[in-house]
DNA sequence: AAGCTAGACAACCGCGTTCCG
DNA sequence: TCGGAACGCGGTTGTCTAGCT
Protein backbone atom coordinates (compact mmCIF):
# COMPACT_ATOMS: atom_id res chain seq x y z
CA UNK A 1 0.00 0.00 0.00
CA UNK A 2 0.98 3.30 -0.94
CA UNK A 3 1.69 5.68 2.28
CA UNK A 4 0.38 9.08 2.04
CA UNK A 5 3.48 11.83 1.65
CA UNK A 6 2.77 13.09 5.11
CA UNK A 7 3.21 9.27 6.42
CA UNK A 8 5.97 8.62 3.88
CA UNK A 9 8.03 11.72 4.57
CA UNK A 10 7.85 11.59 8.22
CA UNK A 11 8.01 7.83 8.64
CA UNK A 12 4.76 8.47 10.47
CA UNK A 13 3.44 5.06 12.84
CA UNK A 14 0.13 3.69 11.13
CA UNK A 15 -1.84 0.89 12.40
CA UNK A 16 -3.81 0.35 15.37
CA UNK A 17 -3.51 2.82 18.57
CA UNK A 18 -1.54 1.50 21.40
CA UNK A 19 -2.91 2.72 25.17
CA UNK A 20 -0.01 4.90 25.20
CA UNK A 21 -0.67 6.80 22.10
CA UNK A 22 -4.47 7.05 23.08
CA UNK A 23 -3.60 8.69 26.59
CA UNK A 24 -1.10 11.33 25.07
CA UNK A 25 -4.11 12.22 22.88
CA UNK A 26 -6.23 12.64 25.95
CA UNK A 27 -4.20 14.36 27.57
CA UNK A 28 -3.35 16.84 24.90
CA UNK A 29 -6.72 17.44 24.22
CA UNK A 30 -7.75 18.38 27.77
CA UNK A 31 -4.45 20.93 28.12
CA UNK A 32 -5.18 22.60 24.34
CA UNK A 33 -8.89 21.30 23.45
CA UNK A 34 -9.86 20.10 19.78
CA UNK A 35 -8.24 21.76 16.54
CA UNK A 36 -5.44 22.52 14.92
CA UNK A 37 -4.81 18.75 14.62
CA UNK A 38 -1.62 19.20 11.90
CA UNK A 39 -0.16 20.77 15.02
CA UNK A 40 -1.44 17.35 17.51
CA UNK A 41 1.29 14.89 17.06
CA UNK A 42 4.27 17.32 17.73
CA UNK A 43 2.75 18.86 20.82
CA UNK A 44 1.49 15.81 22.13
CA UNK A 45 4.75 13.67 21.30
CA UNK A 46 3.17 11.21 18.78
CA UNK A 47 4.71 9.84 15.44
CA UNK A 48 0.95 10.28 14.08
CA UNK A 49 0.08 12.54 11.09
CA UNK A 50 -2.91 14.81 12.48
CA UNK A 51 -5.09 13.71 10.40
CA UNK A 52 -4.97 10.59 12.27
CA UNK A 53 -5.17 12.17 15.78
CA UNK A 54 -8.22 13.64 14.01
CA UNK A 55 -9.72 10.54 13.72
CA UNK A 56 -8.89 8.56 16.46
CA UNK A 57 -10.68 11.00 18.57
CA UNK A 58 -13.49 11.78 16.93
CA UNK A 59 -14.47 8.04 16.07
CA UNK A 60 -12.73 6.34 19.88
CA UNK A 61 -11.56 8.67 22.02
CA UNK A 62 -14.29 11.48 22.46
CA UNK A 63 -16.45 10.86 25.78
CA UNK A 64 -19.75 11.59 24.58
CA UNK A 65 -19.36 8.06 22.60
CA UNK A 66 -21.03 5.22 23.60
CA UNK A 67 -18.85 1.69 23.10
CA UNK A 68 -21.67 -0.65 23.80
CA UNK A 69 -23.88 -2.19 20.97
CA UNK A 70 -26.77 -0.71 19.13
CA UNK A 71 -30.28 -0.87 20.52
CA UNK A 72 -33.16 -1.82 18.48
CA UNK A 73 -34.49 1.78 18.74
CA UNK A 74 -30.98 2.89 17.13
CA UNK A 75 -30.98 0.42 14.39
CA UNK A 76 -34.71 1.23 13.41
CA UNK A 77 -33.57 5.08 13.03
CA UNK A 78 -30.39 3.74 10.58
CA UNK A 79 -32.65 1.94 8.90
CA UNK A 80 -34.92 4.58 8.24
CA UNK A 81 -32.66 7.23 8.10
CA UNK A 82 -30.70 5.32 5.34
CA UNK A 83 -34.12 4.84 3.33
CA UNK A 84 -34.67 8.79 3.47
CA UNK A 85 -31.12 10.06 2.90
CA UNK A 86 -28.92 7.33 1.34
CA UNK A 87 -25.20 6.83 3.01
CA UNK A 88 -25.19 10.56 4.46
CA UNK A 89 -23.63 8.79 7.55
CA UNK A 90 -22.82 11.69 8.98
CA UNK A 91 -26.21 13.19 9.39
CA UNK A 92 -27.65 10.29 10.74
CA UNK A 93 -24.69 9.94 13.24
CA UNK A 94 -25.92 13.44 14.50
CA UNK A 95 -29.38 12.03 14.81
CA UNK A 96 -27.84 8.94 17.29
CA UNK A 97 -26.47 10.66 20.46
CA UNK A 98 -23.07 8.94 21.28
CA UNK A 99 -22.45 6.93 17.54
CA UNK A 100 -20.12 8.27 15.27
CA UNK A 101 -20.55 8.44 11.02
CA UNK A 102 -18.24 5.35 11.10
CA UNK A 103 -19.75 3.05 13.51
CA UNK A 104 -23.21 3.51 12.09
CA UNK A 105 -21.56 2.94 8.76
CA UNK A 106 -19.86 -0.27 9.86
CA UNK A 107 -23.06 -0.96 11.28
CA UNK A 108 -24.54 -0.34 8.30
CA UNK A 109 -22.28 -2.64 6.36
CA UNK A 110 -22.36 -5.49 8.36
CA UNK A 111 -25.32 -5.87 10.44
CA UNK A 112 -27.92 -4.21 8.88
CA UNK A 113 -27.40 -4.39 5.21
CA UNK A 114 -27.78 -8.25 5.83
CA UNK A 115 -30.58 -8.15 7.87
CA UNK A 116 -32.35 -6.33 5.50
CA UNK A 117 -31.81 -8.70 2.72
CA UNK A 118 -33.15 -11.77 5.01
CA UNK A 119 -35.91 -10.31 5.04
CA UNK A 120 -36.66 -9.33 1.58
CA UNK A 121 -35.80 -5.44 1.70
CA UNK A 122 -33.20 -4.08 -0.36
CA UNK A 123 -30.81 -2.36 1.52
CA UNK A 124 -30.23 0.11 -1.63
CA UNK A 125 -33.78 1.24 -2.43
CA UNK A 126 -34.97 -0.09 0.98
CA UNK A 127 -37.93 -1.71 -1.34
CA UNK A 128 -39.65 -5.59 -0.82
CA UNK A 129 -37.41 -7.41 -3.69
CA UNK A 130 -40.46 -9.11 -5.32
CA UNK A 131 -41.23 -5.41 -6.19
CA UNK A 132 -38.11 -4.56 -7.28
CA UNK A 133 -38.21 -8.01 -8.92
CA UNK A 134 -42.27 -6.99 -11.22
CA UNK A 135 -40.86 -3.22 -11.57
CA UNK A 136 -37.86 -4.84 -13.34
CA UNK A 137 -39.33 -7.24 -15.40
CA UNK A 138 -41.42 -4.27 -16.34
CA UNK A 139 -39.02 -1.99 -17.72
CA UNK A 140 -41.09 -0.52 -20.87
CA UNK A 141 -42.80 -3.31 -21.29
CA UNK A 142 -39.74 -4.99 -22.62
CA UNK A 143 -38.98 -7.53 -20.45
CA UNK A 144 -40.87 -10.90 -20.03
CA UNK A 145 -41.52 -12.46 -16.76
CA UNK A 146 -38.33 -15.40 -16.20
CA UNK A 147 -36.40 -13.61 -18.11
CA UNK A 148 -32.60 -13.51 -16.70
CA UNK A 149 -32.33 -10.87 -13.84
CA UNK A 150 -28.76 -9.19 -14.37
CA UNK A 151 -27.70 -5.76 -13.48
CA UNK A 152 -29.65 -5.62 -9.65
CA UNK A 153 -27.79 -5.41 -6.88
CA UNK A 154 -25.68 -8.11 -5.16
CA UNK A 155 -27.58 -7.98 -2.04
CA UNK A 156 -30.85 -7.88 -4.08
CA UNK A 157 -29.14 -11.08 -6.12
CA UNK A 158 -28.25 -12.45 -3.25
CA UNK A 159 -31.30 -12.19 -1.10
CA UNK A 160 -33.15 -13.57 -4.15
CA UNK A 161 -30.87 -16.48 -4.30
CA UNK A 162 -31.41 -17.26 -0.89
CA UNK A 163 -35.47 -16.91 -1.06
CA UNK A 164 -35.93 -19.18 -4.19
CA UNK A 165 -33.64 -22.08 -2.54
CA UNK A 166 -35.70 -21.87 0.56
CA UNK A 167 -39.20 -21.46 -1.23
CA UNK A 168 -38.86 -22.42 -4.80
CA UNK A 169 -42.02 -22.43 -5.72
CA UNK A 170 -42.87 -18.55 -4.77
CA UNK A 171 -39.16 -16.37 -5.31
CA UNK A 172 -41.15 -13.61 -6.40
CA UNK A 173 -43.55 -14.07 -3.88
CA UNK A 174 -42.43 -13.20 -0.64
CA UNK A 175 -44.00 -9.71 0.61
CA UNK A 176 -46.00 -11.66 2.72
CA UNK A 177 -43.37 -13.32 4.73
CA UNK A 178 -41.44 -9.74 4.61
CA UNK A 179 -44.22 -7.86 6.39
CA UNK A 180 -44.25 -10.96 8.54
CA UNK A 181 -40.42 -10.86 9.94
CA UNK A 182 -40.48 -7.17 9.78
CA UNK A 183 -42.91 -6.99 12.22
CA UNK A 184 -40.93 -9.13 14.37
CA UNK A 185 -37.76 -7.89 13.67
CA UNK A 186 -37.07 -4.13 13.42
CA UNK A 187 -38.87 -3.53 16.23
CA UNK A 188 -40.51 -5.55 18.68
CA UNK A 189 -41.50 -2.33 21.02
CA UNK A 190 -43.42 0.13 17.94
CA UNK A 191 -46.15 -1.34 15.85
CA UNK A 192 -47.03 2.33 14.41
CA UNK A 193 -43.72 2.88 13.13
CA UNK A 194 -43.47 -0.49 11.81
CA UNK A 195 -46.62 -0.25 9.84
CA UNK A 196 -45.12 3.47 8.71
CA UNK A 197 -42.13 2.06 7.63
CA UNK A 198 -43.55 -0.79 5.65
CA UNK A 199 -45.86 0.98 4.34
CA UNK A 200 -43.79 3.58 2.88
CA UNK A 201 -41.30 0.25 1.41
CA UNK A 202 -44.30 -1.05 0.03
CA UNK A 203 -45.51 2.14 -1.67
CA UNK A 204 -43.52 1.57 -4.91
CA UNK A 205 -42.84 4.87 -6.21
CA UNK A 206 -39.37 5.88 -6.77
CA UNK A 207 -39.73 9.30 -7.64
CA UNK A 208 -41.45 9.73 -4.42
CA UNK A 209 -38.49 8.18 -2.67
CA UNK A 210 -36.78 10.72 -4.25
CA UNK A 211 -38.67 13.63 -2.78
CA UNK A 212 -38.81 12.03 0.58
CA UNK A 213 -35.39 12.15 0.58
CA UNK A 214 -34.98 15.78 -0.46
CA UNK A 215 -37.55 16.39 1.94
CA UNK A 216 -35.63 14.66 4.68
CA UNK A 217 -32.42 16.39 4.21
CA UNK A 218 -34.00 19.21 4.30
CA UNK A 219 -35.84 19.00 7.68
CA UNK A 220 -32.95 17.19 9.37
CA UNK A 221 -30.54 19.66 8.28
CA UNK A 222 -33.24 22.28 9.86
CA UNK A 223 -33.98 20.38 13.14
CA UNK A 224 -30.80 18.77 13.92
CA UNK A 225 -30.66 20.69 16.67
CA UNK A 226 -33.84 20.03 18.68
CA UNK A 227 -34.12 16.70 18.32
CA UNK A 228 -34.74 14.55 20.93
CA UNK A 229 -34.74 10.72 20.88
CA UNK A 230 -38.71 10.64 21.06
CA UNK A 231 -39.42 13.06 18.91
CA UNK A 232 -37.01 12.15 16.38
CA UNK A 233 -38.19 13.49 13.05
CA UNK A 234 -38.62 10.37 10.76
CA UNK A 235 -38.50 11.47 7.57
CA UNK A 236 -41.50 9.64 6.70
CA UNK A 237 -42.89 12.52 4.71
CA UNK A 238 -44.18 11.03 1.42
CA UNK A 239 -48.01 10.37 2.86
CA UNK A 240 -48.11 13.80 5.12
CA UNK A 241 -47.20 15.68 1.38
CA UNK A 242 -48.44 14.02 -1.05
CA UNK A 243 -51.52 11.71 -0.26
CA UNK A 244 -54.74 12.93 0.83
CA UNK A 245 -55.49 9.84 3.30
CA UNK A 246 -53.98 7.95 6.03
CA UNK A 247 -52.89 10.42 8.02
CA UNK A 248 -53.02 8.89 11.70
CA UNK A 249 -49.87 6.52 11.50
CA UNK A 250 -47.58 9.03 10.53
CA UNK A 251 -44.32 9.21 12.96
CA UNK A 252 -42.91 12.72 12.04
CA UNK A 253 -42.53 14.12 15.40
CA UNK A 254 -44.78 17.33 16.09
CA UNK A 255 -41.51 19.59 16.18
CA UNK A 256 -40.88 18.42 13.04
CA UNK A 257 -44.57 18.74 11.85
CA UNK A 258 -44.78 22.37 13.13
CA UNK A 259 -41.23 23.20 11.70
CA UNK A 260 -42.00 21.59 8.13
CA UNK A 261 -44.52 23.21 5.67
CA UNK A 262 -47.69 21.27 5.32
CA UNK A 263 -47.51 20.92 1.44
CA UNK A 264 -44.07 20.04 0.18
CA UNK A 265 -43.44 19.85 -3.13
CA UNK A 266 -40.55 20.37 -5.76
CA UNK A 267 -40.87 23.84 -5.30
CA UNK A 268 -39.72 24.07 -1.60
CA UNK A 269 -36.40 22.99 -3.02
CA UNK A 270 -36.57 25.85 -6.31
CA UNK A 271 -34.44 27.85 -3.96
CA UNK A 272 -35.12 31.26 -6.56
CA UNK A 273 -33.53 29.49 -9.18
CA UNK A 274 -32.80 32.25 -11.69
CA UNK A 275 -31.55 29.71 -14.28
CA UNK A 276 -35.15 27.54 -14.05
CA UNK A 277 -37.28 28.98 -17.26
CA UNK A 278 -40.43 29.68 -16.77
CA UNK A 279 -41.87 27.66 -20.15
CA UNK A 280 -42.70 24.49 -19.03
CA UNK A 281 -41.15 22.96 -22.37
CA UNK A 282 -37.99 25.07 -21.89
CA UNK A 283 -37.76 22.86 -18.16
CA UNK A 284 -38.08 20.08 -19.77
CA UNK A 285 -35.24 20.53 -21.92
CA UNK A 286 -33.53 21.90 -19.08
CA UNK A 287 -34.10 18.67 -16.74
CA UNK A 288 -33.08 16.17 -20.58
CA UNK A 289 -29.67 17.98 -20.53
CA UNK A 290 -29.13 18.36 -16.77
CA UNK A 291 -29.69 14.03 -16.78
CA UNK A 292 -26.80 13.91 -18.90
CA UNK A 293 -24.21 15.41 -15.88
CA UNK A 294 -21.85 13.01 -14.60
CA UNK A 295 -23.47 10.99 -11.52
CA UNK A 296 -20.17 11.72 -9.59
CA UNK A 297 -21.83 15.29 -8.54
CA UNK A 298 -22.29 16.21 -4.99
CA UNK A 299 -25.71 16.29 -3.88
CA UNK A 300 -25.39 17.35 -0.39
CA UNK A 301 -26.64 20.38 -0.32
CA UNK A 302 -28.98 21.57 -3.00
CA UNK A 303 -27.37 24.56 -4.44
CA UNK A 304 -28.62 27.96 -4.65
CA UNK A 305 -28.34 28.38 -8.62
CA UNK A 306 -28.78 24.85 -9.59
CA UNK A 307 -32.46 23.66 -9.84
CA UNK A 308 -33.05 20.61 -7.39
CA UNK A 309 -35.38 18.90 -9.75
CA UNK A 310 -31.76 19.12 -12.13
CA UNK A 311 -29.65 17.57 -9.22
CA UNK A 312 -32.78 15.10 -9.02
CA UNK A 313 -33.08 14.25 -12.59
CA UNK A 314 -29.37 13.25 -12.25
CA UNK A 315 -29.73 11.12 -9.54
CA UNK A 316 -32.39 9.54 -10.00
CA UNK A 317 -31.63 8.69 -13.81
CA UNK A 318 -28.41 6.91 -11.74
CA UNK A 319 -30.78 5.25 -9.73
CA UNK A 320 -33.05 3.90 -12.15
CA UNK A 321 -30.16 3.04 -14.28
CA UNK A 322 -30.16 -0.49 -12.71
CA UNK A 323 -32.87 -0.31 -10.25
CA UNK A 324 -36.42 0.25 -11.71
CA UNK A 325 -36.85 2.14 -15.15
CA UNK A 326 -40.64 2.22 -15.33
CA UNK A 327 -42.60 3.75 -12.62
CA UNK A 328 -46.33 3.77 -13.06
CA UNK A 329 -47.53 7.25 -14.28
CA UNK A 330 -50.96 7.42 -12.53
CA UNK A 331 -49.95 6.50 -9.29
CA UNK A 332 -48.28 9.77 -8.45
CA UNK A 333 -50.36 12.84 -8.43
CA UNK A 334 -47.93 15.96 -9.00
CA UNK A 335 -48.85 19.31 -6.88
CA UNK A 336 -47.97 21.66 -10.07
CA UNK A 337 -47.14 21.42 -13.46
CA UNK A 338 -43.39 21.67 -13.33
CA UNK A 339 -43.75 18.56 -11.52
CA UNK A 340 -45.37 16.95 -14.35
CA UNK A 341 -43.08 18.57 -16.96
CA UNK A 342 -40.17 17.08 -14.27
CA UNK A 343 -41.57 13.76 -13.87
CA UNK A 344 -42.66 13.48 -17.97
CA UNK A 345 -39.37 14.62 -19.08
CA UNK A 346 -37.51 11.63 -17.15
CA UNK A 347 -40.22 9.36 -17.96
CA UNK A 348 -40.46 10.42 -21.69
CA UNK A 349 -36.40 9.88 -21.81
CA UNK A 350 -36.20 6.58 -19.85
CA UNK A 351 -38.54 5.36 -22.46
CA UNK A 352 -36.39 6.35 -25.37
CA UNK A 353 -33.89 4.85 -23.95
CA UNK A 354 -35.57 1.97 -23.95
CA UNK A 355 -36.76 2.51 -27.34
CA UNK A 356 -33.01 3.30 -28.82
CA UNK A 357 -31.36 0.82 -26.53
CA UNK A 358 -33.35 -2.71 -25.91
CA UNK A 359 -30.24 -4.68 -26.13
CA UNK A 360 -29.10 -2.88 -23.32
CA UNK A 361 -31.89 -3.97 -21.64
CA UNK A 362 -32.11 -7.52 -22.77
CA UNK A 363 -28.19 -7.79 -21.81
CA UNK A 364 -27.50 -8.44 -18.07
CA UNK A 365 -24.03 -7.21 -17.00
CA UNK A 366 -22.51 -8.70 -13.87
CA UNK A 367 -20.49 -6.57 -10.89
C1' DA B 1 -3.84 -28.25 17.65
C1' DA B 2 -3.58 -26.02 13.27
C1' DG B 3 -5.63 -23.88 9.44
C1' DC B 4 -9.42 -21.56 7.43
C1' DT B 5 -13.27 -18.39 7.20
C1' DA B 6 -16.48 -14.88 8.24
C1' DG B 7 -17.80 -11.13 11.12
C1' DA B 8 -16.82 -6.92 13.49
C1' DC B 9 -14.51 -2.94 13.99
C1' DA B 10 -10.57 0.25 13.50
C1' DA B 11 -8.01 2.81 10.46
C1' DC B 12 -6.72 4.59 6.00
C1' DC B 13 -7.35 6.91 1.52
C1' DG B 14 -8.96 10.07 -1.77
C1' DC B 15 -11.68 13.75 -2.82
C1' DG B 16 -14.51 17.80 -2.03
C1' DT B 17 -15.28 21.84 0.79
C1' DT B 18 -14.05 25.48 3.82
C1' DC B 19 -10.94 28.62 5.83
C1' DC B 20 -7.37 31.88 5.82
C1' DG B 21 -3.42 34.58 4.57
C1' DT C 1 -9.00 36.45 -6.35
C1' DC C 2 -5.96 32.77 -5.62
C1' DG C 3 -3.52 29.02 -3.59
C1' DG C 4 -2.41 26.16 0.12
C1' DA C 5 -3.66 24.14 4.51
C1' DA C 6 -7.06 22.13 7.31
C1' DC C 7 -11.08 19.74 7.79
C1' DG C 8 -15.00 16.55 6.84
C1' DC C 9 -17.03 12.81 4.56
C1' DG C 10 -17.87 8.34 2.40
C1' DG C 11 -15.81 4.28 0.53
C1' DT C 12 -12.47 0.87 1.16
C1' DT C 13 -8.98 -1.87 3.32
C1' DG C 14 -6.60 -3.98 7.22
C1' DT C 15 -6.53 -6.43 11.49
C1' DC C 16 -8.21 -9.07 15.14
C1' DT C 17 -11.01 -12.74 16.90
C1' DA C 18 -14.31 -16.36 17.42
C1' DG C 19 -16.13 -20.35 15.46
C1' DC C 20 -15.76 -24.16 12.52
C1' DT C 21 -13.49 -28.09 10.17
Amino acid sequence: MVRPPCCEKLALKRGLWTAEEDAKILAHVLKYGTGNWTAVPKKAGLKRCGKSCRLRWTNYLRPDLKHDSFTPEEEEMIIRLHAAIGSRWSIIAQQLPGRTDNDVKNHWNTKLRKKLSEIGIDPVTHKPFSQILADYGNIGGLRKPGTRIGSLNKDLRNAAMLKSEQSPSSSLGFPSIVSQVMLSTISSQNERTQDTFLRNNHNGNHSLDLLAELQAIKLVTETSNCIKKETIPLPIFVEDSLSSSSSSSLTCSTAAKEKSPPDLSWHDFLLDDAFVPADPQEQDIMAEHSSKKPASQKQDVIPQNETPCNEAAAQECAKAKGMEAAVPRNDFQPSSSSDISFLEAMLDQQYDMCLDFPNLLEEPFYY
